[in-house]
DNA sequence: TGGCATAAAGTTACCGTTAACGCAACGATC
DNA sequence: GATCGTTGCGTTAACGGTAACTTTATGCCA
């Protein structure tokens, strides 16, 4: 009953003409009775699938895909799965794709543009149905064969600038002047970043550059940024709140790249008997499921993270089957808790 | 100088042997030039890389894995990525994958035997040269096409029972008996267990015997259960562990199936007023990055993401080469901290 | 009963690449 | 200078499907 398992050299993997030599058919009546059952007899479709449960036939895509017009390959290509920062996208994109028999292949670039071309490269040889790709920025030459790749492009989780085909995003710039505007009605009045900002991570940039922006529209004091090249843990949070406020001790709110490193943060602010909110406001970007549980609990930004995975999906969908390529812009929501909230804080969320 | 990008119909994608054509050679020449440079002159090299960089040409490997003997794409199953409770495992498989060339492509079965089975036939019909998956414990179907497969099947994150092929990972139970024995060394003795534990997830499962061997072993009255099978947030624990000391105010220990759902636990304690850990302890499982800076911080047992990655990495590349299968036990830490700590408390993490 | 539409299966020709083989040109060897 | 191994490239035949035809069987109607 069961077939052949035995190690090494083993066992031919069942093909097509397997299963109609097995059936005494043609490959073609084979192949027909998976693409369009209603064309082969319901008794021999019975027999033929029956053949193909026996020898556990699973059709080769590789040549299916090379013969037939379209492939079900969506490729992915994320710049971090650290932290979860886009895991979520990921897992409701896929499970949105799945809707439409859509395959995710998925690549890290991890930051790095070298290997965000290696990678865009490679996710194009298997002649996806599209890509998605993490970020409206991307080197030159990505851009050119992403184009030339004929196929739908979405670009996920910022807007703005250049869309190669069709976004789904938010603006990173309003979201770092919302946190600034809200440090400033809170009373915070000497403004610092921190966190990890990477060369390639221009949302993180633009994210920074509109807290400036609107720090500079208020009159206030220049932002102190203290930031480094990698990482984005606890730790790193902890060092760069420590050492910002030994050379800046005039600092009254700290704006953090991340929620993670914001932990750090109010951990060293707790072992410098600074008081939070009251002393020192805390703000922060991601809405890490922890958030709301660290004391005092941390003020941030919730992206819509589902949301952005399931427009990306339609929105793929949508330009697989030609609509005109559009940018669909992601609501995100500021999420005031404890850190910030100097006035009478809000109900305990 | 850059292709045509008009939308619609377009240009066709380029092939060998348009390359071969413009350059004036067969297209043999021209796979050669890709797959063994040195077999073709310099100087004809140099112009076939040229016309290749100019046309933007990506190799169609549904055309060459069909032809060719090998494949370079693993695929990857996971069972969640909400969380990010596999999400660092993917990243360093991947990162140590892409060192020998390997390509990720990822399915997420969200703990959906259906879905498991699905997926993994959709992941085998790209012909991939090795699989890895998640858990020990799989569908009768799915076991039969991984083995009839015949390729490297490395499962990962769990071992014991019965193993495909090869396994890298840990024993779940003996994390749940260390929880056990860790609370009872600490003086708790009314033990409960609370948080989702899924009809699929084995792991949470086991983890949940060991604890209660444990505590049987220790004489310990029965542990309560409060779970539920969905979910796996703050908000959870929260509701759970209200719920549990309705019913249960005796319990003076909460072990919790994830450090998320013990955020919202100790959430809970402290609307209650119980004191952690004096009144009553808390032990989670998986080193989330915030558990360290909630307060009290998080007692929890850290598995070694990044370790399974790597070693799964390399279970794949061996087997691959027709190493024998073997297990990998990797090893797990219990980082005691204050949620946990009656005695006098360890030097601040 | 012949003619014709239709259903059900078979034939054939690719898809783009790789592998195995063939073959000419060339330098080295005795 | 005939023999031989190399180097460098071209030819041809798969790989496992799918799509477009073609063929054969069947039913229906005039």
């Amino acid at each position: 009953m069961t077939a052949d398992l035995s190690e090494g050299a083993g066992r031919t993997v069942p093909t097509l003409a397997s299963i109609a030599e097995r059936v005494g058919v043609s490959v073609n009546t084979v192949s027909r009775a998976l693409r369009a059952p209603n064309t082969v007899r319901v008794e021999l479709r019975r027999r033929i699938n029956a053949a193909m449960e026996e020898l556990n036939y699973v059709p080769n895509r590789l040549a299916g895909g090379l013969s037939g017009t379209r492939s079900d390959i969506v490729g992915v290509v994320v710049t971090s799965l650290y932290y979860s920062e886009f895991a979520n996208i990921i897992d409701s994109l896929q499970l949105a794709l799945l809707e439409h028999d859509l395959q995710v292949m998925l690549a890290n670039t991890r930051y790095n543009a070298d290997q965000e071309l290696r990678l865009v490269r490679s996710i194009l040889s298997w002649r996806p149905a599209a890509v998605a790709i993490i970020g409206v920025d991307h080197p030159p030459k990505v851009v050119e064969l992403l184009k030339a790749a004929g196929i739908p492009i979405v670009e996920m989780w910022d807007t703005g600038g250049d869309v190669i085909d069709t976004a789904v995003g938010f603006d990173h710039a309003s979201v770092g002047a919302a946190q600034a505007n809200h440090l400033i009605a809170q009373g915070y009045r000497r403004l610092a970043f921190v966190g990890s900002v990477r060369e390639n991570d221009k949302r993180a940039q633009k994210r920074l550059s509109g807290l400036e922006a609107a720090a500079t529209k208020a009159s206030l004091p220049d932002v102190v940024k203290h930031t480094a090249q990698q990482g984005g843990n606890p730790e790193l949070g902890e060092r760069l709140a420590t050492e910002l406020l030994q050379s800046h001790p005039e600092i009254d709110a700290i704006a953090c790249n991340s929620d993670v490193v914001a932990f750090g943060v109010l951990r060293a602010l707790r072992k410098l008997g600074r008081r939070v909110p009251e002393d020192i406001g805390v703000i922060a970007f991601g809405d890490n499921e922890a958030a709301s549980c660290v004391s005092p609990s941390l003020t941030t930004v919730r992206p819509d993270r589902e949301r952005i995975g399931r427009l990306t999906a339609e929105a793929i969908v949508s330009r697989i089957n030609d609509v005109t390529p559009y940018t669909t812009l992601v609501e995100w929501g500021l999420i005031v808790r404890e850190s910030t909230s100097r006035m009478p804080p809000p109900s305990p969320s």
